[in-house]
RNA sequence: GGUCCCAUAGCUCAGCUGGAUAGAGCACAGGUUUUCUAAACCUGCGGCCCUUGGUUCGAAUCCAAGUGGGACUACCA
């Protein structure tokens, strides 16, 4: 059984390494030991794995080379995959086999889900929440880095043989809501998308600006008639009137409803255009609307355990300072919820919705940090066993060189005018080059989507993610270098040449490896690696910087060697089938990424 | 007051659970194409890895303190 085993699924070279080492102390030295780790050999090494001799030191009462030098000799006499050894002072450098690399090659060439684990094979369910927008404006940059952040997590968990539910948490209620409502209904004079020519979202969008100029004023004229700034923001009429709204609003007032939904449907056709262009779809949208109610009930259910209390002034709190965080109101006095009531209603809900739910990840920026610590505490001490498995995917802001975007003062970088501006950018890029004059309009258009995307999602993916990101629209999004646009090229590059072979042969006979033949199968040989910690860090940066490393091989590999015009035909063959599963690669890792490769640009 | 995050080349970023002379891209200077797509490849330039202590054979990486920047700690979201 375990013979069989050992047939269908050749041992990961890490394995095969360190039962040779592991038998190598135990005969030259004695030494029982499982403290073996390998890592990848610097480039400016020959090897394929390096093994640090130090900790052996003490132990054997050997000098670090003496170690390396005699545990090297002990594994190529041993360890038929072990080709050659060299040691610089205590590094062990080892390279394996030929045969190794192109058996390990063997496995993976034919088999196009090369990296990913099978299917939904852990038996494990994570909900990943990535979005959540208000319906009073339209997607910005921030949005977009946590849309592109969430997407490419899920497909990375999904890769990682979980089953992913991908979710929006719609903040569709509320007084901001309220505001944009008021402003179109005092101003509007009955303007539509289809009256305007603008897209839902940026019409509510506009109200909204609107509004806050309205308030604005309304504030400055009290002050200058004597009133404190504080008492004229609370004071101030469209303020009252927004705050009725709201009341009306939570009464089932028939008129507000209406133009409640009117406005978010407008919303919602803008914010599907927009997650189209981004190419992120969902697979089950929740609404404040109709989870805040449960939020209370769990408040209730908090309230009866004795986990909560009320305050003299009416509100609900729990006291969470013995977990290093402070009181928490958790329900308003006037019994209206706050932002953690409905997501503790939310959370419950969702783990009612789907009995087999194991983990929800929440895609939220770095601001509220300290909320999600909250929410998950709070769970936890309301007994729920899953609130453990929550976990919050925070990642940094985006800012502009002039600081913090504010969507009141209309310093953001609207995510429509962004994934405009890419597409342009990548039309003329693609024009000026001309090497796809013979494309129909169709193809064209595709073409600078992808392209666009590209550069867009790696810009924004390749950073780590609980790092702030800096964004300067008037540097254009490059290119050149280390950018998507550079891997899609070279997945085109390869395809240009797997199009031009004439080979209907696909077999060959190799043995021996050029060096960069071999840096390739150690690259490709890496990715599933890359993949598993990619999903248990949740970060697409480590996928972003891996299909760059992997490009770069590549296309030196590509510079200096010849693939079509190599006579001898088993090379030839050989580094076709190469070239293919390079591409594979690089479809696979740059899928995770939610970006496409073209077949030529 | 309390909690948390960040600091690496002029700029934007890698550097995994500690390991070799700290790496890329951009920018700058130069080179490579009668040959598979030059959105490429190669060379050069460029660094008190914020500071000071500690742990270790070994620290950009771990620990502590400090400095600088940022976020949160609202009956906002």
């Amino acid at each position: 059984m375990w013979l069989f085993y050992l047939i269908l699924r050749p041992m990961k070279a890490e394995q095969l390494l360190f039962e040779s080492v592991k038998s190598g102390l135990k005969t030259l030295y004695g030494l029982d030991t499982n403290t073996i780790s390998f890592q990848k050999t610097r480039k400016e090494f020959e090897g394929d794995f390096t093994l640090v001799t130090f900790p052996y030191t003490k132990e054997t009462k050997k000098s670090p080379e003496q170690v390396a030098n005699e545990l090297g000799a002990f594994l190529l006499a041993n360890n038929a995959q072990v080709q050659a050894f060299n040691v610089v002072k205590g590094f062990l450098n080892i390279s394996l086999s030929s045969g190794f690399w192109l058996s390990f090659f063997e496995t993976v060439k034919s088999n196009a889900r090369y990296g990913f684990q099978k299917a939904q094979s852990t038996g494990k369910t994570i909900m990943v929440e990535y979005s959540s927008p208000n319906t009073n404006k339209p997607l910005h940059l921030g949005h977009v880095r946590n849309i592109l952040l969430g997407y490419s997590v899920a497909r990375i968990l999904d890769a990682n043989g979980h089953t992913v539910i991908k979710t929006n948490l719609v903040n569709d209620r509320g007084i901001h809501i309220c505001k944009s409502m008021l402003a179109w209904e005092k101003f509007g004079k009955g303007e539509t998308p289809q009256s305007s020519g603008l897209k839902g979202d940026h019409l509510v969008g506009k109200y909204y600006v609107e509004f806050d100029k309205a308030y604005k004023k309304e504030i400055a004229q009290l002050v200058e008639q004597g009133t404190n700034k504080e008492i004229a923001e609370k004071e101030a009429p469209l303020m009252k009137e927004c705050q009725e709204m709201l009341r009306l609003w939570e009464k089932g007032d028939e008129k507000v409803l209406k133009l409640w939904n009117t406005m978010n449907a407008w919303v919602y056709e803008g914010f599907d255009v927009t997650y189209k262009s981004l190419g992120v779809d969902f697979d089950k949208i929740y609404y404040e609307s109709n989870t805040y109610l449960r939020g209370k009930e769990v408040v209730q259910q908090g309230l009866e355990k004795g986990l909560f209390y009320k305050k003299e002034n009416g509100s609900i709190a729990i006291d969470l300072s013995a977990d290093g965080l402070d009181e928490k109101i958790i329900l308003r006095g006037d019994g209206t919820s706050v932002y953690i009531t409905q997501d503790m209603g939310t959370a419950v809900e969702r783990f009612m919705d789907y009995p087999k739910l194991n983990q929800i990840v929440y895609t939220v920026g770095n601001e509220q940090d300290y909320h999600f610590k909250a929410l998950f505490k709070i769970l936890e001490k309301l007994n729920y066993t899953w609130a453990k498995e929550c976990y919050h995917l925070s990642y940094g802001m985006v800012e502009l060189p002039e600081g913090k975007m504010k969507s009141r003062e209309g310093t953001v970088v609207d995510a429509d005018d962004l994934i405009e501006v890419m597409y342009n950018t990548a039309k003329a890029t693609t024009e000026e080059l001309g090497k796809v004059d013979d494309f129909s309009a169709e193809e064209l258009n595709a073409l600078y989507k992808t392209v666009s995307m590209g550069a867009l999602k790696y810009f924004i993916l390749k950073v780590d993610t609980k790092k702030k990101m800096l964004f300067d629209p008037k540097e254009s999004i490059d290119f050149n270098g280390h950018t998507g646009p550079f891997i899609q090229y070279t997945h085109a590059r390869i395809k240009s040449v797997l199009r031009k072979s004439s080979e209907n042969e696909s077999s060959y006979v190799v043995t021996d490896l050029h060096p960069l033949e071999r840096e390739i199968l150690r690259g490709v040989y890496d990715f599933e690696a890359v993949v598993e910690e990619a999903g248990n860090t949740y970060s697409p940066a480590l996928i972003a910087n891996y299909a760059y490393e992997l490009t770069k091989l590549f296309n030196r590999f590509y510079h200096d060697l010849s693939i079509l015009k190599e006579e001898d035909a088993n090379k030839r063959r050989f580094r076709l089938a190469l070239s293919a599963n390079c591409a594979q690669v690089l479809n696979n890792a740059m899928g995770l990424l939610g970006i496409q490769v073209p077949e030529r640009m």
